[in-house]
DNA sequence: CTGTTAGCGCTTTCAT
DNA sequence: ATGAAAGCGCTAACAG
């Protein structure tokens, strides 16, 4: 802890100590005759404020959460980076949390949120969050919150995401374009919508193309990665009814896809084509075979921030409930070759 | 701000305030009977304590500070997930503080940092931070710190980092064994510990296998990527002395490379072989050709975290000071080929 | 323009 | 076993 307070500065000073936070914030109640020797003993005695005190006094914290699944994945990095840069434009410091996609973590720690330590909440939840009533419980404090990308479907909260729906339809579209006719869909959690907007897509893109949609080929994958692979490993072992294209709805689960393929000699492009939700940004130079749809993750975080600290600065309306919806981009490489 | 606190449940109790307060901290003062009452009500009125307060009192914030220079990094990205692990184990909230690596916001941040608002702070300097004085002003308030893979030289205080030298002394050798004669290597930064020994070993292994080290071959990056994608261009452009091998010492720099390569159609790894510091998990799969020295970020990230913890709960002998050395591992990929 | 005072909510002696 | 009271360092009325 810092070790000189206010009271010293005052007595070091010959001045009460009112009189130096005043001049410190800068009020106009303060000669500048005396701001300037306040700031001058502040800066000799290396003052700086006990955050604590004015936190609990003020009831503000300066500090925002934002509650991840993981951050060893690219989208939520970016995300991440985009997040800090408002905060810390805006001087506000940055708890990070990560849930490591269980649901004990995000629970606990949203419940723990609800002490106050911050004034506002940026969530993405993770991929077994199936009750929400920890988000409500939060909510029903009144602190601001924002959610991206994963958001809840049963809550009416202010969101940043991406057109999920249209995304998903363009990727499969851009697989029966390239030839495919076989093509797996590969699920990443039964609970967010994230998933099932991208799935809706590839549902309507199939339809569309009046391609039978196999349920054979979508694959419903969870938190055990042996087990995914296992799944993905058989389906694309069988000898007849071997898809000819997977769109992944998750970078992890394209990445998975990759070592399978490895794994059991299937060549990409040429045997199966692959397409996925991926923020992999070196993706286009080290694999030429694997064609993407990148959200703006950087941008997603910048939008969140920026909407939750208008909610923190009451400059949206009392009532109203921003939905933000971003556009993901499709980066075709050669993956019709 | 939570709105029960200590004063509320006492009234609703019929008790006072602090043996509310000593019956929620599990005193001995206090009877069973009394602890299951406030217990219960505590959840029934979901009380939490105001950590602003607690702190003040205690002089303890529960939290500590991580300043990276980016997130939207692979080697980072992995770090903060070990150190988060740790925190989160040891019931500790995590601020993290980027400093884009820019120097003047690591100055700026590790002076905020003063005010007292953590517990210990883990830190890995920007690549332009040449100036220590700010560090040695922070260690001066006597808070636990731990720099990690990026730490200052002109300092004596815990590190974590890894064998650096070694590392490039193998990577360098790497690419002699794989038949280059004329190796360049790419410096991230005049200043940093790591790019001095990364260099070091490279320099060594020259000499060990009698090659002459060729100035022009040795590239200073800076903060500006396009002027070291051109720095790389003009160098791989040559027609003669074009290097047949490059070591990166960061993962960045290499990708640059590949953007080059790629660029002018230079084959990887038919006419130039490449080797980098990288934690890009997901090459050996997208890049067959990129042999990589890897970190073992996560662990560096835990192995920080604890030391700053043991630090912090005085654990460590008083003036002791570790340095921990992780071992990175050579993954070699067929980059002879 | 400057100072006095009363807390913010919690922890911690020190009584009882 | 419980309670009263002081105070962490700061801010913000309110006085002067």
């Amino acid at each position: 802890m810092s070790n000189t307070n206010l009271k010293k500065l005052a007595e070091e000073l010959g001045l009460s100590i009112s009189s130096v936070s005043k001049a410190l914030r800068d009020s106009y109640e303060i000669s500048a005759e005396t701001k300037k020797r306040v700031l001058a003993m502040a800066e000799k005695m290396n003052y700086q404020p006990n955050p604590f005190a004015s936190s609990l006094r003020r009831k503000k914290s300066v500090t925002i959460a934002v509650v991840i699944p993981e951050i060893a994945n690219n989208f939520f990095a970016l995300a991440l980076d985009g997040i800090q840069m408002v905060a810390q434009q805006k001087g506000y410091h940055l708890l990070t949390y990560l849930t490591h996609e269980d649901y004990k973590n995000e629970e606990a720690t949203i419940r723990h949120l609800q002490g106050g330590r911050v004034d506002g909440v940026l969530i993405s939840l993770c991929r077994d969050t199936e009750s929400i009533h920890h988000l409500v419980s939060l909510h029903e404090t009144g602190i601001p919150m924002v959610f991206f990308d994963r958001v809840p479907e049963q809550m009416d909260c202010p969101t940043v995401t991406t057109d999920d729906y249209e995304s998903g339809f363009k990727a499969t579209e851009h697989l029966i374009n390239a030839g495919c006719k076989k093509i797996a869909c590969l699920s990443l959690s039964n609970y967010l919508s994230i998933t099932h907007k991208r799935m809706k897509g590839y549902e309507d893109a199939l339809k569309k193309h009046a391609i039978k949609l196999d349920p054979k080929l979508v694959i419903q994958c969870n938190n055990d990665n042996e087990n995914n692979l296992n799944l993905i490993k058989n389906m694309l072992s069988a000898k007849k009814d071997r898809p000819d294209g997977i769109f992944a709805t998750v970078e992890k689960l394209a990445i998975s896809t990759y070592y399978v393929c490895n794994d059991i000699k299937l060549k990409i492009p040429q045997q199966i084509k692959i397409i996925s939700f991926s923020n992999l940004r070196t993706a286009s130079l080290l694999s030429p075979s694997l064609s993407t749809i990148t959200q703006p993750a950087f941008e997603i975080g910048k939008e969140s921030a920026s909407l939750l600290f208008r909610m923190i600065e009451k400059k949206t309306f009392g009532n109203r409930i921003d939905k933000i919806v971003l556009k993901s981009s499709l980066i075709e490489r050669n993956s019709s070759k």
